[in-house]
DNA sequence: ACATAATGTCAAGTTTCATTGACATAGACG
DNA sequence: CGTCTATGTCAATGAAACTTGACATTATGT
């Protein structure tokens, strides 16, 4: 399970901790999640996606999708 | 966090039984997703959009969406 | 060189998700 | 009635997500 956070989070020029506490949660676990230690729950998943603005399935994809482009 | 599991089961005609089977998960799983014991994973929440040909968002609703309408 | 901010990572702990196995209930069918 | 299927629920366990606290590394700026 891949997501494009980091990339998000950088096209708005927030650090780790600012997202954590955007998001309510740690800063270690913003880390977590952008480097692919774990996936978010799924009430987690939403609040990124409300965050951002977009689709969870714009934000996380499924491993190997994206990847034939 | 909502989900429309159990009506989209009925739809098919599946038994929770066969709907764990399908995703690959327990019984007591499917059912204390539908009963609202707990959410899924979001690998698992992927998986249920997959099998049913649908989004997350269409399947998994925010607390209080679509109880306004 | 020094200080600061940001990131990556580890350990140890709690909470949530998911498991198996068991048991109770309700409905349908002989 | 007995039996089979589906569902709901409990206990105990294990795995995954998330926490705080700490420390090392990298980059930036003075």
């Amino acid at each position: 399970m891949k997501n494009r956070l980091k990339l998000l989070r950088a096209e708005r020029d927030w650090s780790q901790g600012e997202l954590a506490t955007r998001l309510g949660i740690s800063r270690q676990s913003v880390n977590a999640i952008e480097t692919g230690k774990y996936d978010p729950s799924l009430p987690l998943a939403f609040r990124i996606a409300d965050l951002f603005a977009l689709q969870i399935e714009d934000i996380f994809l499924r491993d190997e999708e994206g990847a034939g482009e």
